[in-house]
RNA sequence: UCCUCAGUAGCUCAAUGGCAGAGCAUCCGGCUGUUAACCGGAGGGUUGUAGGUUCGAGUCCUACCUGAGGAGCCA
């Protein structure tokens, strides 16, 4: 960090705050931004941040020059500053660190006339969303966006070395998954193009070429959906697997949020500490998690609405809504996976069970306290003719998928794979109440500024 | 698409149909250990928009706009 470019502004060693015990008795450097100030007569308390954390710095009147006193007391929230003191250890401070100023350089001063709107009070929803440019900079938001690039890293990790191989799949596409309602579609010269809402059907292309494959991006659904757990931008992590089972599937499951959930309780303490995430419920989750059948699920519903815990009956044949899910979740500590639902309410590319094909080899994992489904996956459809008649069945355009129906043509084996949704994955393992704190910049049904 | 709720100062919110207010933020003053500091003072308003009822509307009625929560659909 200590480049010549940081020297000639100033001698002292350049420092974070979140390492700044380590310079304790030191003159250090940091460079950020004041958070707050107090102040008590002749005496300044600046409250600097730099994006590793907090620390409140002291200014006795007599300790500095009058004019270096004039400028730190006329700082300004979130004014740029670059701040020289002296490291001390302080029982009164709470990350145990304060900083004896002793020089601060201004860089850009925010004019009072027209102060940083967000202040270090109550502000609604919408206020901040309007500003989210300016909320990621609250500590809380920082934690979470942290907490984010952890899960990232850990899923991508977890993949990378068991053998699986990045595989990233258009955004351009020319067809849906599913239904075209839910796509956002763009001009592409004189064709029609749709943004992807799964990469799901390049990556089993892809699979048959390297064997194990996954992707990571952003995906897009254009459902107007207007909950806490929906975005119309989010972010995707789907891997596939060449002679995969579904019951391999559930395996990789489990080993995968189990393995993400270490990694950050690992890992990203400090941010979990900072947004108040419980995290004696984080340390529940650990495979092997508990497997359902969709017919035990429906049973489960059926024996709540009898004793009165649920509002409506759920009748056999038809998808979780979300309070189902959420009871259904609730009844567990670790994350329950669903599997074997009707073939009716699901895609058209998964493979019915050979034992009762009215079932498909899909599995639906649902997160505990509520967060709903984070995992959708499923064997997928393996033969030539079931997937054309699937294909018609659905009122899919064929030539569309005549590319896809070639992986049957040509070698055709067993394979599966699911997707996660970031987000959700997010707000579950920081306990949010909505997903739109779980990415920089959301993108919901009414938002699409800044 | 449907249901519910909300829109008043920069922000968070008050105001029985009867003078539009408080806290924070901003500005001025005070305080040598403050922890969303505190104390005193100042400035700051076309009450989302358009109609209507009424002696009188922030408040009641109608329509619209914007946002939030939920349903459906989904990760």
């Amino acid at each position: 960090m200590n480049t010549p470019a940081n020297t000639a502004i100033t001698e002292k060693p350049v420092t974070t705050i979140r390492e700044i015990g380590q310079h304790e008795g030191q003159s250090v450097t940091i460079r950020g931004w004041l958070y707050n100030l107090r102040e008590s007569g002749k005496l300044l308390f600046p409250i600097f941040r730099d994006g590793s954390g907090i620390i409140q710095g002291v200014v006795p009147k007599n300790a500095v020059s009058p004019e270096m006193f004039e400028s730190i007391k006329n700082l300004t929230q979130e004014s740029s500053v670059i701040v020289t003191g002296k490291v001390r250890a302080d029982k009164r401070a709470p990350g145990g660190y304060e900083l004896d100023v002793t020089d601060a350089q201004v860089l850009q001063r925010v004019n009072p006339d027209d102060p940083y709107p967000i202040t270090p009070k109550e502000h609604g929803v919408d206020f901040l969303m309007e500003h989210r440019h300016l909320w990621v900079r609250s500590p809380r938001q920082a934690a979470v966006l942290r907490i984010r690039a952890e899960i990232i890293k850990a899923a991508r990790d977890f993949l990378d070395e068991r053998g699986f191989t990045l595989t990233d799949p258009p955004i351009l596409t020319p067809a849906a998954c599913e239904g075209t309602t839910t796509l956002f579609p763009v001009d592409y010269f004189d064709e029609q193009a749709y943004l992807t809402q799964s990469g799901q059907l390049y990556i089993e292309a892809t699979a048959m070429a390297l064997g194990k494959v996954y992707s990571f991006g952003p995906t897009f659904r254009a459902e107007k959906s207007k909950t806490r757990r929906h975005l119309t931008e989010f972010w995707m992590v789907e891997p596939e697997v060449a002679y995969g089972t579904l019951d391999d599937l559930m395996v990789l499951a489990e080993e995968f949020i189990s393995f993400i959930v270490a990694r950050v309780l690992e890992r990203r303490r400090p941010e979990l500490e900072t947004i108040g995430r419980d995290i004696s419920k984080l340390e529940k989750i650990a495979a092997p998690f508990p497997r359902i059948t969709y017919d035990e699920a429906v049973q489960m519903l059926q024996d709540a609405h009898a004793k009165g815990l649920i509002e409506n009956k759920f009748e056999y044949g038809g998808d979780f809504g979300s309070p189902d899910e959420t009871y259904i979740s609730s009844q567990f500590e670790r994350p329950v996976m669903v599997h074997r639902y009707p073939a009716a309410v699901k895609a058209f590319y998964m493979e019915p069970d050979p034992e009762r094909p009215e079932l498909a080899l899909c599995v639906d994992v649902l997160a505990p306290e509520g967060y709903g489904e984070i995992i959708g996956g499923s064997q997928r459809a393996e033969s030539y003719d079931l997937l054309i008649k699937r294909i018609h069945e659905h009122e899919l355009p064929e030539e569309a998928f005549r590319w896809y129906l070639d992986l049957r043509k040509f070698g055709s084996v067993p394979h599966a794979g699911f997707g996660m949704g970031i987000e959700r994955a997010v707000a579950w393992i920081c306990g949010l109440e909505h997903v739109r704190e779980t990415i920089p910049f959301a993108r919901t049904l009414h938002r699409l500024y800044p």
